[in-house]
Order: C-alpha cells, then structure tokens, then sequence
DNA sequence: ACCTGAAGTTCCTTGAGGGAACCCCGAAGG
DNA sequence: CCTTCGGGGTTCCCTCAAGGAACTTCAGGT
C-alpha cells in the first residue's frame, strides 16, 4: 500500500488508484474476471500471501467492486466482481494492449481477445465516446472541470 | 514497489504492472503528460518524497517510458514521455474514465477532455480494433496465446 | 566571493509485504 | 461420538520500501 492516499487529490486517475492502485489488485480482479473466484484459488494462482490476499480483498469489497458471497450452504465464500468491477476490466483490457506490443517480445502475447460481435482476435482500441474518432494521448485539450479544486 | 517482480509472469497486465504499477508512477506520467516535466515541478505537485521521486524516474526512463534530458547547457533535466509512455497515456485515459464515473460524486469530474476531432467535451470508449463495436468485459473469450506458459 | 536554484543524495524512522505456522468451522467417515 | 479434511482466513516475525527532512553538488548571476 501506498503510504501516502491519493484519495483526497482532486483527480480521478489518483482516486482510481486509490481503489486499485495497491500491488496485486489488478491481478486480483484479473482472476475473478476469468473465473478465480475463491480464496485458495486466487492464492494458489498468484503466489500472494494469504494475509496481503485477505486485505486485498477486504478492500476490493469495501470499494465495491468485488462481492464476496456465500455458496454452498456453509462458511464458504466466494468473489464476483460487482458492475462497478465490471467496468474496471476495461483497465485491464487496455493494460493488456499495452503489454502485449511494447513487452510480450518474439513469443507473443500470452492470451489472446475473441470478440464476440466478429468473431476475430482482436485487441481494444479508444475511441471518442461522442464522435467515434481515435482518442489518444495527442487528440486532447485538458480543462477544469466542475469538480476541479479551483 | 511491490516485493514479488510480477515481470515474470505470463501475462501482459502483470509485465505492465511492472513497469508502471509502482505507488505514484502512474500520477508522475501524468504529470509529465500535462506539462510538468522538472524534478521540482512534479516533487511539488505530488509532495512526493524526493528519494522516492529519484527511484521512480530512474525507473521509468530504464523502461523507456521517459526521457530525460538536458536543457539551458547546465545539469538540468527535464523529464518527456517517449512513444512507449505516450501510449500508456491510454490508460490514463481509461482510469480517468472510471474515476469520473464512480467516484467524482456529486462535484463531477475534476478535469474534462476536449477531443480535437468533434471540438467537443468527451470521454474515451473502447472498441474493438478490428471491427469497431464496442469492446468490454463480457464482450471477449479468452484464448491461449503464443506467448502462453502451456 | 557569495548566493541562488535545480537536481539529486543521505540518513533515520515507520509500517507494509513476504512467509510460514496456526486456528476455526462445518462435513464426511469410521 | 470422535477424528480428519479442506476452505478461509489470522497471527507472528522479519525485512525492506516509503516518508520526511537535512545535506550536497554544480553552474550562473550579482
């Protein structure tokens, strides 16, 4: 954990690490994404330490971005992501991307996306939400915004 | 910095975790993004420990994410990102967008996007790169790739 | 010769991550 | 009824990274 909260920054990437920014989140939600759900499963796959998966969790719960619930009919329990969760897969997808061009090397990339609407492998691209055109790190003018500490 | 080097394992996110998923590192990228590219700029935005600022941007030039380079033919440095950072700006991008949604609350968002295409107020989406339908977590299958352990 | 400002470096303290052992609870087996 | 098993955590100790503040270095300006 980092130390210092980002929480209290007037700025949303600050505050979304704040709620997955610790070390092993991601990977967490990775794993309830592609159907780790429990405890040992999510321990095993990663190699975590039980004591940081239990806080991890705690706090991916606390946020709200993981349920955890109760299967089995006895102190059994395991993790869903929530819809908030869900659309933290999109963090991942596009980390993903990234990772799979700059770092996967001549092996290639470990997994590969099918998309359901084409059918193909495919990677993510963003678009602008309003006109549809590309959207990166050039294609932007930065204003304060309602919420700015200003 | 996280004890366990997730570098090694077979997977893009955790590779990427790698190199940005340090406390901080993503704030400092976006930072330099936006036009903070000294030392004391960004020591002073973020109230970052120096030593630590020092271990991150060491970091972060090895891994070809920033340049660092000299101006006024005096030891001064300023910090850009190279193609490799700009293109983690994605990311940004994309964690800006969840923040904005979940947890800006009542206030909004903090920092608005103007697109250059459409001059319009706007959010990233993402899409498939192949076909250009939206693209999300429950839009994928996962496959083995060839960079996969098995 | 002195001061200033940028860019680190050093040193100490605190607390989070790693690791392994331990604990609790309900079910199943004898 | 007593024991074992397996999931889901807790507890404990140790090490090393983050915070914080003071110190250093180098070049220019006055």
């Amino acid at each position: 954990m980092q130390r210092t909260q980002f929480g209290e920054m007037a700025c949303s990437i600050a505050r979304t690490l704040d709620v997955i920014g610790e070390p092993w989140s991601p990977l967490i939600l990775r794993d309830v994404w592609v159907g780790l759900n429990r405890f040992d499963q999510l321990q095993a796959d990663l190699g975590i330490s039980r004591k940081v998966l239990t806080e991890r969790l705690g706090h991916l719960v606390e946020q709200g971005v993981l349920e955890r619930h109760p299967y089995d009919n006895r102190p059994r329990y395991e993790y869903r992501l929530t819809a908030k969760g869900a659309e933290l897969v999109d963090l991942l997808m596009v980390m993903t991307a990234w990772g799979d061009k700059w770092l996967a090397g001549e092996a290639g990339p470990p997994v590969l996306y099918r998309h359901h609407a084409c059918g193909e492998i495919s990677g993510v691209d963003l678009r602008c939400a309003h006109c549809g055109e590309p959207m990166h790190a050039g294609d932007v003018d930065l204003l304060p915004g309602p919420g700015s500490a200003a």
